[in-house]
DNA sequence: ACCTGAACACCGTTCAAGT
DNA sequence: ACCTGAACACCGTTCAAGT
């Protein structure tokens, strides 16, 4: 029996949880389905469309943005963040696919429009879609770090919920873009 | 004569500025030196041990972060900035170094403290403190790749004014606060 | 003290050749 | 159609040995 595209891409989001984003290599992937790395190759265009493919899987079932109404962002974030945090290193692979895509610039943009339709002035709401995107992949990337440093050993001092100082800062950033 | 652990720093930077984060390899460095690898690590304890000495460099002339007063976040802020965008590739270093040591602890609790010497409460202060962290690094290497898509021909639409946007960021976030 | 030489255990990717 | 085998051009790091 043949290994399949999605085969790949859930072999890889396994490991992601099992290895961590800097031991995902194809090789293991390849190992770990009993195939040879180079089979990987006729159904993936590269470790890099891999990645994409994974990060699909991960924000799949985000919401659009919601335009309109400011008071449906606080629980749109919340879920992404959620989202992000529901596989270990998912904000490390999301932020690494959304830069070097132009996935970034659909999402981008569409928050931007959302904001607009909410009433943001036009030259406030690229800025704050830029602010509010990184806010959100910056804390999960934060905390998938902290995570790992506690499972190395390495633990900081304790560390408050981290949902909750994520709510808190939508929160503040929101506040300054209606007051 | 020798190489010297500031001559390691010093093409290590150079090389990230001409061939970026990617492609930034301890044999590049030790061949760019005339040396051979493993000589770096007479100098050196690790790869990562030269990118923590790279980003001091970086954000060396940073000031303390200013407690007590909230209009002078903002210039410090654009100070950040300004030197995270020195260096191509400059705050994903940065970024790096800062999610896989305690120096992030170390900026993120002076943050932490000045915003509360600011007035402003304490359960906010965490949250704040990382929120603006994650948006002025985020910013960056944002910045970063953006630039980057433009100098490979893939270019997305025209993009404004980078500064300008960051310090409407900034704005909003410290709106959010003091509101 | 400082570096070379050689090795170890890896990478992503390509491509002819097999079935 | 789908995979193997073998190679290419790389990595970071260690360590005995040279000077």
């Amino acid at each position: 029996m043949s290994i399949t595209h999605d085969d790949i891409v859930t072999t890889g989001l396994d490991l992601l949880d099992s290895y961590g984003f800097g031991d995902l290599t194809m090789r293991r992937i390849a190992s770990t389905l009993g195939v040879q790395p180079s089979a990987l190759y006729w159904h993936v265009a590269s470790k890099q469309d891999l990645l994409r493919a994974m990060a699909d899987v991960i924000i799949t079932d985000l919401p659009p943005f919601p335009g309109g109404d400011l008071s449906r962002i606080p629980p749109w974030a919340a879920r992404f963040h959620s989202l992000l945090t529901r596989y270990r290193h998912g904000s490390e692979l999301v932020w690494s696919v959304l830069t070097t895509h132009t996935w970034a610039d659909g999402l981008g943009s569409q928050i931007e429009t959302g904001l607009i339709d909410a009433g943001i002035p036009p030259h406030q709401a690229l800025a704050a879609s830029r602010g509010l995107l990184h806010v959100i992949l910056g804390h999960g990337f934060d905390d998938d770090n902290r995570q790992e440093s506690k499972r190395l050993g390495l633990a900081s001092s304790t560390w408050p919920n981290s949902s909750a100082t994520f709510d808190e800062i939508i929160a503040i950033f929101l506040k300054g873009l209606t007051s």
